[in-house]
DNA sequence: TTATCTGCAAAGAATTTGCGGGAGG
DNA sequence: CCTCCCGCAAATTCTTTGCAGATAA
């Protein structure tokens, strides 16, 4: 089996390769959704049974600070996670309020102008959140 | 005293204006950062030592789905509270990475994308959370 | 009066941590 | 080997809630 892309950032940054480690960043790479913690770990015990939950917690914050995960906050109280792609695949979020369904969306216009309004304040962008809520919008 | 401007808009919602819930408004009208719940508590006591911090959390929920403030987060685990103003007065923050310190900014071209954004993809917006995370551009 | 509201303390939920054994480099 | 890591369970932190008495309208 081919180590996945977390796998190999980890092995560049220096990590211990672990078992535990392996699997949890399988599972991210595999993830197409934002989950949260306790569904890492329902992923993760799918593969090897014998990881806990704390190392589930340690190593997404490991992986947090080590910029390869990033966390998200939709609303409800609990942090979710992704991937961090390449700059290309970078995108936001809109969540319906009403289904809670999450859909991405990339914006050109929005990236350009959230770094002239960081600059304009006097400061290098490093990171941003933005997350937005809507209704669909009827057809009538 | 003068009831604050939260007092009013309970008093059309009609909600019960009781003393907790006056001393509460009064702390959110006054404050002009975005102190979390414990810092809020701090602030009621000092104008009435009855009120328990079951309250403050009970009213901020009131609060928040009675529009009159909103909750915000900061990337620390707790949530934060700010009275919500007038549309002209909306705002965003930019939070210094090394101090913490927060920065408020309004960007109209902003405002207009992300409404726009939202209805590209099909939906009305009715919340949204944006925050910047930056260090200052030092002077060289 | 009477439906709401409140304080208290206990319960819940999400996340962190101390410890002793285990494993990667 | 020797440090870093892990599972376990207890601890923390933030927030919610059941209950019985208090209070606004």
């Amino acid at each position: 089996m081919q180590d996945s892309r977390i796998a190999k950032m980890c092995v560049e940054k220096g990590l211990k390769m672990t078992e535990p480690r392996k699997v949890i960043a399988r599972v991210l790479s595999d993830a197409t959704d934002h989950p949260d913690v306790e569904a890492l770990h329902r992923r993760v015990r799918d593969l090897d049974p014998s990881i806990s939950i704390a190392t589930v917690y340690r190593t997404m914050k490991l992986f947090e600070d080590t910029n390869i995960v990033s966390k998200r906050d939709f609303g409800d109280g609990r942090a979710r996670y992704e991937e961090i792609q390449g700059d290309e695949d970078h995108h936001h979020h809109l969540i319906d309020v009403r289904t809670g369904e999450v859909i991405e969306f990339y914006n050109e216009e929005l990236e350009n102008l959230k770094v002239k309004i960081a600059n304009e304040l006097g400061y290098e962008l490093v990171d941003h959140h933005l997350e937005l809520f809507g209704t669909p919008i009827s057809k009538n």
